[in-house]
DNA sequence: CGGTATCCTCATTGATACTG
DNA sequence: CAGTATCAATGAGGATACCG
């Protein structure tokens, strides 16, 4: 129980796991992809990035946001211009995910892509 | 609606997206960590796995072993010893995935570890 | 050892509508 | 433009027990 050190390095405690602690915090189904975005767009406003994210309702993207806020990974701000608009962008935290995000895309991208054959039979 | 080609590498198509692809593979609660470990400890059965996962019930473990077997990630394999065992091992999809899991474990490492000192005090 | 079977609860999502 | 309110539906996850 006091043998820590003989553990690897990516997998520190008896408890704590480093994967674990990650995807807490960005493990949600949405989060990845809204990070993402903002990562390749700069800042966006929430309609414009609804439309960037393709699929997620404005509810659970206001929800999906709350929570990337409280987790220090996305900020919110104001711009005092007329009419007010609202800005969201990646804090240094979330910054600090792009290899983390650019691994699954990367990956994605690599593996899985394919088949623009076959999306023509779904029209 | 037809120039996908002036869009950068990671983000393809209109509707697809390579995030939204892999974390649809991966993106379960406890791939990511199940994945880990079977890269780090090569072949386990299953209850060895349960015991490295730590906190997933067997339910659980089976249902998420399934999931990842059907995507083609993980490999079940019959070891036919005595008593028989059942040997849980990453497919050659499944080890590419090292990259993602280890930008994820990286992170964690980076970002969130440290703290022994506040563990003290919640207890 | 390697799982299933139940049952139950909570979290997440989706659709829709409405507001300042 | 930037959200919130509601409500229904799904399903992932946990606890526990049991089985070959």
């Amino acid at each position: 129980m006091s043998e820590t050190e003989q553990l690897p390095a990516w997998c520190p405690g008896d408890g704590w796991c480093s994967i674990t602690a990650t995807t807490a915090l960005v493990g949600k189904k949405w989060h990845p992809v809204i990070i993402h975005r903002l990562l390749a767009n700069g800042p966006l406003g929430f309609n414009d990035l609804q439309e960037e994210v393709d699929g997620i309702s404005s509810k659970v993207l206001s929800e999906s946001l709350d929570d990337l806020e409280e987790k220090r990974v996305v900020s919110r701000t104001i711009v005092s211009e007329k009419p007010v608009r609202v800005e969201y962008s990646l804090t240094d935290l979330g910054a600090s995910l792009e290899p983390v995000i650019f691994a699954l895309a990367d990956w994605g991208e690599q593996h899985l892509e394919p088949v623009e054959e076959e999306a023509a039979s779904v029209v």
